[in-house]
DNA sequence: TCCTGTACCTACTCGCGAGTAAGCCTACTG
DNA sequence: CAGTAGGCTTACTCGCGAGTAGGTACAGGA
């Protein structure tokens, strides 16, 4: 029972620092996403990269460093994925559209990059609670402004202004709520996905209600009405 | 410096067993909404409480069993406090409204109940997760039943009945991420909260910004609304 | 007044997980 | 084909926190 080939996980193959920092971050990231900051243990992000501990502490230091970059790494590719289609020029609906449409397709694409952000976020007693709750303070008052300019631009009555931050906060929570509804039914695609806030986001339910649907701009039809 | 009055905690007054359980249950949601379950330590909970661990460990039973006395308590509270204003027999406008307004009163009364069933609730390894998620999920089945009533009785198109589900998810989570701007926004009313809410939900933004907002039925005018 | 049960305490054990010491192995370099 | 740098490992230490053993003190009844 010993001596075979699969048996021990054996030495890990040599490999240069650069791909192996890779491969503990992608460990780190799914393991802090399943179990949490406290719950995650150094030795299981070593078992799921397929290495030892130690080569961890030496490429990326302390749990909480490697959480750290973890953090920046994901809440990176998120913000790359929506600052690269957001064009200033385009008008606040379109820019929403387009931003929201994002926002749905790298939560596809990156289920536990967005675990780690957003649940992780929560639980305030963690290391890096402060920044993340930043950056989705930024991201509010980004959207915030965006509707404002929008109400400015459809004249809308003064005492509006003040409300759009507020609204802003409220779409984040909508978009988050969505994205974790689109766990339990994951048939749907992140268009359709987009389709539905912007639908809340411009047409409000009472709109809804009378049957008159958002549509996004430039294709044909909306997914949310088939048919 | 010693056999001095305030020194050291002194032998704890006694008290009977409801009352020292309550006083554990109150700590134990403090520290649990402050920490989160993993960074909360019992014995922090015993030295809020005004107790030694011991004690804690005889009424409350292990760690996880307390943590989910106080989710059963705090889930309870607020259920309590919903259920206790949404007549089955109001319109579902008027039902919504005064739900919403049940919750922001909830939330701004108790606002460790909040944050140990909100934020706890979201790290997927610990306990009680699946549980609370449950009770989520049951809120948004719920809201939805309700919206798409309201649906029917407006006679919006069948396309649209699919969607009151992903409607309600995104209204809870906006809901909850209104609960959270208001921590940064201290002075607003939970009234006012709950207006904004409705606005959202029932005019969208599409209407907000012609300047038609929904107001609440009841009251001459929405606190969102001054002057 | 003593006696008993219940509230309460100090002072441990013990396992788990963060972090480290000390060295082994192998792919390039000359 | 020897030398070496850097990739990789085993096998620890050590503190923190969950949970407990074995009591002490006080209120209320005999």
């Amino acid at each position: 029972m010993r001596s075979e080939q699969g048996d021990r996980p054996a030495r890990a193959k040599r490999l240069p620092r650069a791909v192996r920092e890779r491969q503990i971050l992608d460990a780190a990231t799914a393991v802090f996403s399943q179990r949490g900051y406290h719950a995650a243990s150094m030795d299981e992000v070593a078992v799921v990269a397929g290495i030892s501990k130690p080569m961890v502490y030496a490429y990326l230091g302390s749990k909480e460093e490697l959480f750290a970059v973890c953090i920046k790494r994901e809440a990176g590719r998120l913000v790359d994925a929506v600052g690269a289609v957001v064009d200033p020029e385009l008008a606040p609906e379109e820019r929403l559209w387009r931003g929201v449409l994002a926002f749905f397709t790298f939560v596809g694409e990156y289920r536990d990059s967005w675990n780690v952000l957003h649940r992780q976020a929560g639980s305030e007693g963690q290391p890096f609670a402060a920044e993340i709750a930043e950056g989705r303070r930024r991201a509010i008052a980004l959207i915030g402004a965006l509707l404002a300019q929008a109400a400015v631009a459809e004249g809308v009555p003064e005492w509006f202004l003040g409300e759009t931050e507020a609204m802003a906060a409220a779409l984040v929570g909508a978009g988050e709520s969505l994205a974790d509804w689109w766990l339990d039914h994951p048939d749907e695609s992140a268009k359709a996905m987009a389709a539905r806030l912007m639908n809340l986001a411009w047409m409000g339910f009472g709109n809804l209600v009378r049957g008159r649907n958002w549509q996004p701009p430039t294709s044909a039809k909306a997914d949310a009405e088939p048919a």
